[in-house]
RNA sequence: GUGGGUGUAGCUCAGUUGGCAGAGCACCGGGUUGUGGCCCCGGUGGCCAAGGGUUCAAGUCCCUUCAUCCACC
């Protein structure tokens, strides 16, 4: 491993009642206590917030993503900064996906070969190629934290075939970026993935053939991608038991807020999602006890918070009156306060998560969770 | 006053030789999992301006009235 790396992380308290636990993680940008949520900042930032918006509601760590940013405004720009933080405004420590899962889901405009990924832009139809080693020379030039390894990631279904195919192919690819990393002394982490799609065995051969590469983190890779949501906890449970303890685990692109608790229960430490700001830009905001539609019709008169119990800024400040005629009006500030909501609700439940598990009442935080969410 | 046009869902309008009343937007629900704010799915809603006539059958053809717009006096 590179010994420049700054990035460290260690088990703080493990759960004695299931695999949760508590860690921290120690990136060149600062600490990041785990389990945590990475709120998702696809183009160098968290859609409708300032980086100010995002620490208040409580984030440590935000994502950026590669594909991305290196169509716009690419790397030459984002270089004269110094890396993606300074260009952004945000001091905290940066996650970059690969740009693995764009190939993926802008399957349309792209060719796969053991090389890498040829794809056409979506913005001006450009061709490009994306090789393991570039991907890794593009987050380096964003100064990422935490780097993930080039992947490639399959749907739901796919035939046995297919999945062992990118399977290999990922494991390759792996390979390649680890080789890339440690040739460039890069100071980010550099995160290996696991895919296999939804067979137990290929989840883990893949999950042991990548810890046998050896990283600093490991990523579980191709969940979340129309699958039952028993397969997606079973293929979690799969991987994991391949994993090493010291090194934290994250699920990719995962979840609801029900998934991110059972699956901290299966040993996860890391998420990201676009769920809780992009859901918030369509009018649907998190509770306790489930969704709200804040353009639904009953909360017109309503002049109580979204949220009773919340600390966000927006729910300390205004109605859902408010915002419902502000969505409905599709004014600005309703992307804002009700992105703001939502992230805080996600960053708030991982804190009362951690807190659970360090006074061992994960299981009970866990049983209470479920039920109310059931209720309503 | 004269000539011409237009009246169909809350709004803007389609509606074929007369044959089950339609779309977009709005409104009311639902969806969204390593992000384009997009988008997708469902639903409510009609005395077809009013009255009369022709016809097996009229939003459609004929007559009258009303409303409205334009042009010219």
């Amino acid at each position: 491993m590179s010994l420049e790396s700054s990035f460290d992380f260690r088990v703080v308290h493990a759960s004695t009642q299931s695999q949760a636990r508590i860690g921290e993680m120690h990136t060149a940008h600062g600490p990041v206590k785990t389990p945590v949520f990475m709120p998702v900042g696809t183009l160098g930032t968290v859609k409708a917030l300032c980086p100010q918006d995002i620490a208040s509601c409580g984030a440590e760590i935000i994502l950026g993503n590669t594909y991305h940013l290196y169509l716009r405004p690419g790397c030459e720009v984002i270089e004269r900064f110094g890396g993606l933080h300074r260009f952004m405004g945000w001091e905290g420590p940066i996650l970059t996906d690969s740009g693995g899962f764009q190939i993926f889901s802008l399957s349309m405009l792209r060719r796969i070969t053991d090389i890498g990924a040829e794809f056409q832009s979506h913005i001006d139809g450009s061709r490009h190629v994306l090789t393991p080693e570039k991907a890794v020379d593009i987050q380096t030039c964003l100064n990422s934290d935490i780097l993930m390894c080039l992947d490639e990631c399959i749907g739901y279904p796919s035939d046995r075939s297919v999945v062992r195919e990118a399977l290999k192919r990922t494991l390759h690819w792996a390979y390649r970026c680890k080789r890339r990393w440690v040739f460039t002394g890069c100071s980010g982490a550099l995160f290996g993935i696991v895919q296999g799609g939804m067979d137990a065995e290929l989840r883990s051969e893949s999950a042991q053939r990548t810890v046998e590469i050896g990283f600093p983190g490991y990523a579980i890779g191709g969940l979340s991608v129309g699958e039952p949501v028993e397969q997606m906890m079973l293929m979690a449970e799969v991987a994991v038991q391949y994993l090493p303890v010291h090194a934290p685990r994250y699920v990719m692109g995962v979840g609801t807020p029900e998934n991110l608790v059972e699956l901290v229960s299966r040993g996860i430490d890391m998420f990201d999602c676009v769920m809780p700001t992009r859901n918030a830009r369509n009018g649907q905001l998190f509770t306790d006890r489930g969704t709200i539609n804040i353009s639904n019709a009953c909360h017109r008169f309503d002049t109580g918070p979204v949220d009773d119990g919340c600390g966000c800024y927006t729910c300390r400040h205004f109605s859902r009156a408010y915002l419902r005629h502000l969505y409905l009006s599709r004014e600005i500030l309703a992307y804002r306060l009700n992105t703001i909501h939502n992230v805080y609700y996600y960053l708030h439940l991982m804190e009362r998560i951690r807190d659970a598990i360090e006074r061992d009442q994960f299981e009970a935080f866990r049983k209470t969770f479920s039920e109310h969410r059931t209720e309503s």
